[in-house]
RNA sequence: GCGGGCGUGGCGGAAUGGUAGACGCGCAGGAUUUAGGAUCCUGUGGGCUAAGUCCCGUGGAGGUUCAAGUCCUCUCGCCCGCACCA
């Protein structure tokens, strides 16, 4: 006789769990041998307290896919691990006095209980903990690498300064504009740093993108943030006042066919060559400050901020290399040091930023570009004529068609610039070399030594890791450098190579090297000879679906995807990029604010799960809102969240938990096929939203007939809900007398003949207007179509006895009668 | 400022250029009871109305099309990124 219980998915999610856990439910083996595989990540956690309900969504979704993939048959990998390293862990120290590897760690053991919770299908084996030394030790290795191959090197670049709390800050700590802790405007120092030379990848990162099934939004994001642009270099001449000396000066543009409009020339504020031109002269003092006020705006206060004037006349003078001209010399604001090469020939005429800073210093426009059919006069332009056009008053090329769109003109301007040695083609890139040095306790120290003697010298590998000290002070320094510079036991070290007293390197690496190749460790998670075995990262690799969020669609994905052609050149991995699907799924935030452990704004999950069970909080996530889109849980009433799909798993529950053996019948048979398909369809897109919709219409079918539901039926219905609510459809599964795992079954497959309606809907319009429906068979032709339009009577009503002008079919759902 | 997105009922959202509002929440009326985290039935975009398969309706303004939430142009609003948060 059926007994009846009441859904409590407490009384058995956690027995589950603890069952996936303990029998290791979702490990794969290093070779996934003739099985489809499946490498299926997520971008992992910082540890920075409990998981939220933002994690929950996205780790979620990807869990849901993972499980219906393999489902469909894969051998999927699904890891998880914790990008541990990182500015909050040495916030919550100074706060709190916690140690950073002990408050990571604690953070690390709540957020792994909850994915444990939340019935994540995770291959545990595989965890990866950036902050541990077996994970950066490999770090060091791959800096070491790259050291040797010339992509590490030292160069200056400036860091904000607190002279109170003697520490460097990081942009987020000065987000007010001043220190984070003691409320003082940081100072501008500069350091010598570590870059890597991501620059010489562009090409390859550009290049490689269309074999990429990612959305064009990030594909055309990574190609404006590498910015090619194709143009020529000119070689300038500049003059000091009061000097004899003229110095070369080239500068990069991608209009050189304007270069007869030059009417000044614009150095960035901070180019040495203008701190050079006023020292000791009148202008000094002046510049320093306007140098020093320029250095503490953001770039993007210098180039996008409403006031288009910043910037100072300097005391020299710029020779046009294609008439001669000497024209000003002027340092600004909107020219940047580490673009092309930090000056350019302003064009006021055809560029408008030029336009502004002319017209706010009444420096001369000249338009050497006339667009087709048209007179520009300089003094009436309201703004510059950047496009195409024909050359005026431009020598030789006088009358010549240019089009910046296409290149053309411009292609033979490059090419006498070139003949005439005044210039040459050249491709320039907005992207700039990645500094990864970061004057920073918590982070991978860089494995170098430096000796009076022998200069930078590497670490042996054989004494990696360079192990970082268990040190209490992460904070005050004496100077601008980093906290490992105040533990002489570390800092103290003798040189590799000759073996006299040395020094360590203090700063410590970007976290954003943490996790640019952390996909490769977890194919060999163990591995203490090398960073990963390559002979398993060919079996595994590349990620085949990657998960993670917008905010990303720059720098890590590019800093990974460097870092997978850098492993190709190498020859330790036989593909060139890491992520061939990426998923970005939206963003959650609660009454329109991003959630955020550090001011307290979250929704942690597990008081989610405490209420309504682990189902409930996937459930609903993942129904509320499509996977891609933003959702923004309501201000009140947020402690509802999980209620809604609470309530539905407990009518799954009561529907389904008594079944009987009856076949199943017909017009519930085809029901279950058409939602198979449809379901099927909606996972295959992603659409885990519709899905869930789709998969609750086949409840209500099976709610309205009397009786229970067929077992068959039943099983059919449990696999497709069981990716998105892995406990309650293994606890019904078991519950029928069933062996073995729910997710280890296949998914249901569907007839189309069965999924087929008998009946349609055919819509008849009139001008486009529905106004009138009749039934037809679901393979009605077009004339019996029409037919049934031109008989019906309110069709008729609206011709008056007229033939219609038209009439369109669409087989079998509508027909459009086109009449007067 | 530059680059990338998103705008549909009271709410979350659904719609290969082809019935706008699937599915769900909420709300209203009702039923029932083992009073539960109940359950079930009916209704629910706006307007006018005696009645309508009547009119209006997808941020706004134009356009293309037999047909536009969907495509095009312009515009307004919001979100993400912009190189030391990750």
């Amino acid at each position: 006789m059926a007994t009846s219980e009441r859904y409590e998915p407490h009384d058995f999610e956690q027995r589950w769990a603890q069952t996936w856990v303990s029998e290791a439910a979702y490990a794969v083996p290093d070779n996934p041998g003739g099985r489809r595989k499946r490498f299926v990540m997520e971008m992992f956690p910082y540890p920075s307290g409990d998981l939220h309900m933002g994690h929950v969504e996205n780790y979620t979704i990807a869990d849901a896919m993972a499980r219906y993939w393999r489902m469909r048959g894969f051998m999927v990998m699904h890891p998880m691990g914790y990008d541990a390293f990182g500015l909050p862990a040495e916030n919550a120290a100074i706060k709190r006095g916690v140690h950073p590897h002990e408050w990571t760690l604690s953070n690390i053991d709540k957020m792994r209980s909850s994915f444990i919770r939340l019935g994540y299908s995770y291959d545990w084996a595989r965890e990866v903990i950036s902050c541990e030394p077996d994970y950066y030790r490999w770090n060091q290795w791959i800096f070491l690498q790259m050291f040797q191959r010339g992509l590490a090197y030292r160069s200056t670049s400036p860091v904000n300064w607190c002279p109170v709390d003697k520490t460097v800050l990081a942009k987020e700590q000065i987000s007010t504009g001043v220190c984070w802790r003691c409320g003082t405007e940081p100072e501008i120092r500069d350091l010598t740093q570590w870059f890597l030379k991501i620059t010489d990848y562009s090409d390859r990162l550009l290049d490689d993108m269309q074999g990429l099934e990612w959305a064009e939004s990030i594909l055309t994001q990574q190609r404006n943030w590498i910015g090619r642009s194709e143009g020529a270099e000119v070689v300038f001449k500049l003059k000091v006042d009061g000097s004899d000396e003229v110095h070369d000066f080239p500068v990069f543009t991608t209009r050189p066919d304007t270069l007869w409009g030059a009417t000044f020339f614009v150095l960035a504020a901070e180019h040495p060559a203008a701190a050079e031109m006023v020292s000791g002269t009148e202008h000094e003092a002046e510049f320093t400050k306007f140098v020093d006020e320029v250095r503490r705006q953001s770039e993007m206060e210098r180039v996008g901020g409403k006031d288009k004037s910043r910037g100072m006349r300097l005391p020299a003078v710029a020779i046009n290399p294609v008439n001669g001209e000497e024209i000003p010399v002027w340092a600004a604001d909107y020219v940047l040091m580490g673009y092309g090469t930090g000056a350019i020939m302003a064009v006021p005429a055809h560029d408008q930023r030029d336009f502004d800073f002319a017209r706010a210093h009444d420096i001369p426009i000249r338009v050497v570009v006339q667009p087709e059919g048209q007179s520009l006069a300089a003094d009436e332009m309201t703004e510059a004529a950047a496009g195409t056009g024909v050359l005026a008053e431009s020598g030789e090329f006088t009358g010549t068609k240019v089009d910046p769109s296409t290149q053309e003109g411009i292609v033979d301007v490059i090419a006498w610039l070139s003949e005439q040695g005044k210039g040459k083609r050249r491709i320039n890139y907005r992207q700039r070399d990645w500094l990864v040095s970061r004057q920073r306790y918590w982070g991978t120290p860089i494995p170098i030594i430096f000796c009076d003697s022998c200069g930078e010298v590497p670490v042996p590998y054989e004494d990696l890791p360079v192990q970082l000290p268990e040190q209490a002070d992460y904070g005050a320094t004496e100077d601008a450098v980093s906290p490992l510079a105040n533990n002489e036991e570390f800092v103290n070290a003798p040189c590799p190579k000759c073996a006299k007293p040395a020094k360590r390197e203090t700063d410590t690496l970007d976290t954003f090297f943490d996790s640019s190749w952390y996909f490769l460790r977890y194919c060999d998670p163990k591995n203490d000879k090398h960073p990963f075995n390559p002979g398993k990262v060919a079996k595994w690799g590349p990620v085949d679906n990657y998960f993670g969020g917008v905010e990303h669609a720059v720098m890590h994905l590019i800093y990974a995807r460097f870092f997978t052609k850098f492993f190709k050149d190498m020859g330790l991995v036989d593909f060139d990029e890491p992520f061939m699907r990426l998923f970005n799924q939206g963003h959650v935030s609660w009454a329109g604010k991003e959630m955020s452990k550090s001011t307290g704004h979250v929704i942690e999950a597990s008081a989610t799960i405490d209420e309504y069970g682990a189902d409930s909080a996937r459930t609903f996530i993942l129904f509320s809102s499509p996977p891609e889109a933003d959702y923004d849980f309501p201000a009140d009433g947020y402690g509802e969240i999980g209620r809604v799909a609470h309530s539905w798993l407990a009518r799954v529950w009561r529907i389904l938990e008594n079944v009987s053996d009856e076949p199943v019948p017909d017009d519930l048979n085809s029901q279950v096929h058409r939602s198979v398909k449809a379901v099927t369809a909606d996972m295959e897109d992603f659409g885990l939203n519709t899905a869930i919709a789709k998969m609750m219409e086949l409840i209500n079918a099976f709610y309205k007939r009397s009786g229970p539901v067929p077992r068959a039926a039943a099983e059919v219905f449990l696999k497709l809900l069981a990716p998105v609510a892995p406990f309650i459809t293994e606890e019904l599964w078991h519950r029928y007398g069933n062996e073995g795992s729910i997710h280890q079954q296949r998914w249901p497959t569907y007839d189309e003949s069965l999924a087929e309606l008998s009946k349609v809907t055919m819509v008849i319009q009139v001008n486009g207007k529905v106004r009138d429906k009749v039934e037809v068979a679901p393979d009605v032709t077009k004339e019996q179509m029409q037919q049934l339009a031109l008989d019906s009577e309110k069709v008729k009503s609206y011709l008056n006895g007229n033939d219609p002008l038209k009439v369109i079919s669409v087989p079998p759902k509508l027909v459009n009668v086109v009449v007067k």
